[in-house]
DNA sequence: GTCTATACCGCGATAGAC
DNA sequence: GTCTATCGCGGTATAGAC
């Protein structure tokens, strides 16, 4: 609904009639049920991001050790992305804007979460269990790398000539992240 | 002037007004110079992408062998980006909303040069010069880890609790991008 | 040629009938 | 709860002043 509009064009881009004509009524109805534009669109982001949240929440409880545990957040996150295409461009719009819902909520809550990742790869890799880098850092590449990948599709199906987002482009997508990640980070990827 | 309005906040979210006032004249001055406004953003947009296919036109010539290449490449880039946050946002922009500027225009100029530099890691692949991975996938990962960290300056600056453009940040990503991607790619990356 | 006043349209938002 | 009617604002585009 209003998500598919936000996210394919934005919330500047995006006129109460698309979603209002979508959902069936017309516009003023539509202010009936939220206050204004901006609290629609604000409610829409909030709604999108408690999911993701509640994944991060999961992915930390009953946390192995090591490239395990890496490979097991990779996977869950890329396929809860690759399910919610529409959440990924509105993020990712969201991300680019940086305006007062980012700022003000978004990454208040995701900072402390971010701390905690970062102190257990720390732990991890003073344990030996991964090789050394700055843990933010290699957060934030694993964040490029899964989340550019499906927020720029139009430009990729024009650089690959497929559909990036088919079945068989996903899983292609999904395993070279994690191979190059282990790869880099993994002490024994060398055994392979 | 206009890129820096498009890429703060998008081509339906810059009225002429902002550009207009800024370079000192009335909103209906501004149609004198230019068709219309969606002339002006695609002018804009292809102004900034020429410099940017400038230097990938340079990249490929007098063209090293296995990683020193890619980092080379990898360093141009970077500092290509570092140096135009502007263009950077605007370019993630147009590849999210995937307009036929994009699509018409940027995708068919990126298209040959992604090809060549896919046949060419595939070259030092075969020569045993670089570790295989898939070439165009191993070209998203790179372009998704340096430019989400600079299109997404908003949240990052809240995760990491400072100025992610700092010089000091972006030497810091900079060269964590590099040291991951040796580390996953250089066959005697081991050997460090 | 260069700019401006004006026209015209769609937007978000409100009021009031049903 | 949804509609029609309407307002005010800001948008693009055009016609006309200098």
């Amino acid at each position: 609904m209003a998500l598919r509009h936000f996210a394919a064009d934005g919330n500047a881009g995006t006129s109460l009639n698309d979603i209002a004509g979508e959902v069936g009524i017309r516009r003023p109805s539509l202010l009936y049920h939220f206050p204004s534009k901006d609290a629609l669109y604000r409610e829409t982001v909030m709604a999108s991001f408690a999911d993701w949240f509640e994944l991060l929440d999961d992915a930390t409880i009953d946390a192995r050790q090591g490239w395990p545990q890496v490979e097991r957040v990779l996977r869950a996150a890329f396929q809860f992305f690759e399910e919610r295409p529409d959440f990924v461009r509105l993020a990712r719009r969201e991300m680019l804007d940086g305006g007062p819902i980012l700022t003000d909520e978004l990454a208040v809550a995701l900072q402390p979460l971010f701390e905690k990742a970062c102190g257990w790869i720390e732990a991890e890799m003073d344990a030996g269990r991964l090789l050394r880098y700055d843990p933010g850092q290699l957060i934030l590449t694993g964040y490029g790398a899964v989340l550019s990948y499906l927020s720029d599709a139009a430009l990729i199906t024009a650089l690959l000539g497929s559909d990036p987002l088919s079945p068989t482009a996903l899983e292609t997508r999904r395993e070279h992240v994690i191979t190059v990640l282990r790869a880099a980070t993994h002490p024994d990827a060398g055994a392979l």
